[in-house]
DNA sequence: TCATTAAATTGTT
DNA sequence: AACAATTTAATGA
């Protein structure tokens, strides 16, 4: 079972639950390593569980009704995705890879629905996430129709640091240019140029391995 | 603590 | 995709 003090590292939601639900919480759950590269989940995949990232970086596929790759939605740590799904009880929509060495938490549906009937406070986590995602996806459609290369990096980019969705300490996320190209859909060498486009305008910083968002604000509107 | 080396990442073509 | 330059991490004196 998950230790509860390790639990508030990776769940913001554990803060809302009563102590029962918490250790139903933690029975129900488990925590699996993923290596860079490999999948967490696919398209049709039936059997639900609700997951969560702990540590390393997961991509999200956005897939068409057609099929096709649509858009990537990048999951830092404390990240937490599939409600939808698990709720529905549908096939997944997406595919999920570990675009490097990555620790997965997932809940099992059973668990996940008891707390869905039984706790007020996980509910009140679910309806924000919910409506978080609801914006992010109406973003989604500007992100396509009217974006060039810089912008759809910067609203990736800025996308990583949503607040409500991705509770993080500061402005600084360790990611590699060619992680960021592969959420961004571009190449690194793009990415590269980019950034420097980016950091120029007072954006952000670029650092090695990493970068420091400056002004999250405009980050998010650039290009729009 | 410092120097050396290997590995990872960035920057450029 | 290839290559050079830079930064970091690991190793051992």
């Amino acid at each position: 079972m998950i230790p509860a003090e390790q639990l508030q590292s990776f769940a913001d939601w554990a803060r809302d639950l009563k102590e029962d639900e918490l250790e139903r919480a933690r029975k129900g759950m488990t925590v699996k390593a993923y290596p860079k590269r490999t999948y967490v989940c696919h398209v049709g995949d039936r059997l639900e569980h609700w997951t969560g990232v702990v540590s390393g970086l997961a991509k999200i596929g956005l897939i068409s009704s057609s099929g096709k790759a649509t858009a990537f939605i990048g999951v830092p740590p404390g990240g937490w995705f599939g409600e939808g799904t698990v709720l529905k009880r549908e096939p997944r929509r997406y595919d999920v890879m570990a675009l490097r060495d990555s620790e997965i938490a997932m809940m099992n549906a059973a668990t996940f629905h008891w707390l869905f009937e039984n706790s007020v406070g996980f509910n009140r986590f679910l309806v924000r996430q919910i409506n978080e995602r609801l914006g992010h996806f109406i973003a989604l459609a500007e992100y396509h129709r009217l974006l060039d290369a810089p912008g759809r990096l910067a609203r990736n980019i800025a996308w990583l640091f949503n607040p409500v969705l991705y509770p993080r300490l500061g402005p600084h996320i360790d990611i590699t240019q060619e992680e960021i190209g592969e959420l961004s859909g571009l190449s690194r060498q793009i990415v590269n140029k980019n950034l420097k486009v980016l950091e120029g305008e007072g954006l952000l910083r670029v650092e090695h391995g990493g970068i420091t968002v400056l002004d999250l604000e405009r980050l998010s509107r650039y290009g729009g």
